[in-house]
DNA sequence: AGCACTGTTTACAT
DNA sequence: TATGTAAACAGTGC
């Protein structure tokens, strides 16, 4: 489910329960989430202590006090902190268990979600976060002019380039269609047909939009419900996803297909 | 009932 | 190398 302000919103509420609680034990239920060898993910984890929680782009990092877990939550993947028995469903799939009689649940209705264990000194130098893009919210001063180069080197729709991870991080298929109306962008178009002007505007569009949804704690459609139990409200200024008018020239959106995702736009305000 | 969707990423084919 | 497609999986809505 989540695009960066929902998986930064995860991570401020996580955060407040796990630094300095001890894994005493992992159950792993189904075992396709842990993107490694079991055995050796949960001697690399049990008995280490949580110092940390960080995010780059859409992932998590559980900072431990030696080496980290990586977790991302593809679709669907929500994490509760609950009593031992706090829950019990079979969409559970991993559990850390701690010292103080409280778990953390992973909860993944499609399975989708991976976990995995990186040394400190391999976290960014293999993958999944070897060739992670820039964190719009994390980066203090973006490199437009790198930006730029990467996006005019790619012959697809722009909004294809803004999906691809490795060169802006944390846009998902919602925040992509915000942005791009914010910078008054057709999605169509190609990404080598931006000007370097086009490229400052989606990205101080992307600092602004994943900014103010962090605020709002995310954007909850849909029948998904939120990895907290909370509720994102950034839905109420959606300007274009899942909307039906253009609220600047109150024409009929469009809505229609780009590399297979569902793409709102309004041909008349994007160019 | 059956099919087409779904806030993601990656392996594989071309 | 670049790009498009299918797959991982389960639930919902038409």
């Amino acid at each position: 489910m989540p695009e960066l302000p929902e998986v930064e919103t995860v991570r401020r509420v996580l955060i407040k329960d796990l630094v300095n609680l001890k894994i005493t034990d992992v159950i792993i239920k189904y075992d396709g989430i842990i993107d490694m060898d079991n055995d050796l993910f949960k001697s690399s984890v049990i008995g280490k202590t949580i110092k940390n929680i960080d995010r780059y782009g859409k992932y998590l990092i559980f900072n431990l006090n030696e080496g980290n877990i990586i977790s991302h939550l593809r679709m669907e993947g929500k994490y509760f902190y609950l009593p031992n028995d706090g829950i019990d469903n079979k969409h559970i799939h991993v559990i850390y268990k701690f010292d103080n009689g409280y778990s953390l649940f992973y909860q993944d209705v499609r399975k989708f979600g991976k976990m995995i264990y990186k040394e400190n000194n391999e976290l960014f130098s293999t993958n999944p976060l070897k060739n992670i893009g820039i964190d719009p919210i994390l980066t203090k001063k973006i490199d437009y002019r790198l930006i730029y180069d990467k996006i005019v080197s790619r012959n697809v729709a722009i909004k294809t380039t803004l999906l691809d991870q490795s060169i802006i991080t944390g846009l998902g298929n919602i925040y992509v269609d915000e942005v791009l109306f914010e910078a008054k962008i057709n999605p169509h178009r190609p990404s080598n047909s931006m000007s370097f002007e086009d490229v400052k505007h989606i990205c101080d569009a992307s600092v602004e939009i994943l900014s103010k949804a962090i605020e709002y704690k995310g954007t909850t459609i849909r029948s998904y419900t939120s990895s907290l139990g909370v509720e994102g409200q950034y839905q109420q200024f959606l300007k274009v996803h899942t909307k039906k008018i253009c609220s600047i020239c109150k024409s009929t959106l469009n809505c229609d297909k780009i590399n297979g995702r569902t793409t709102y736009y309004c041909e008349n305000c994007e160019r």
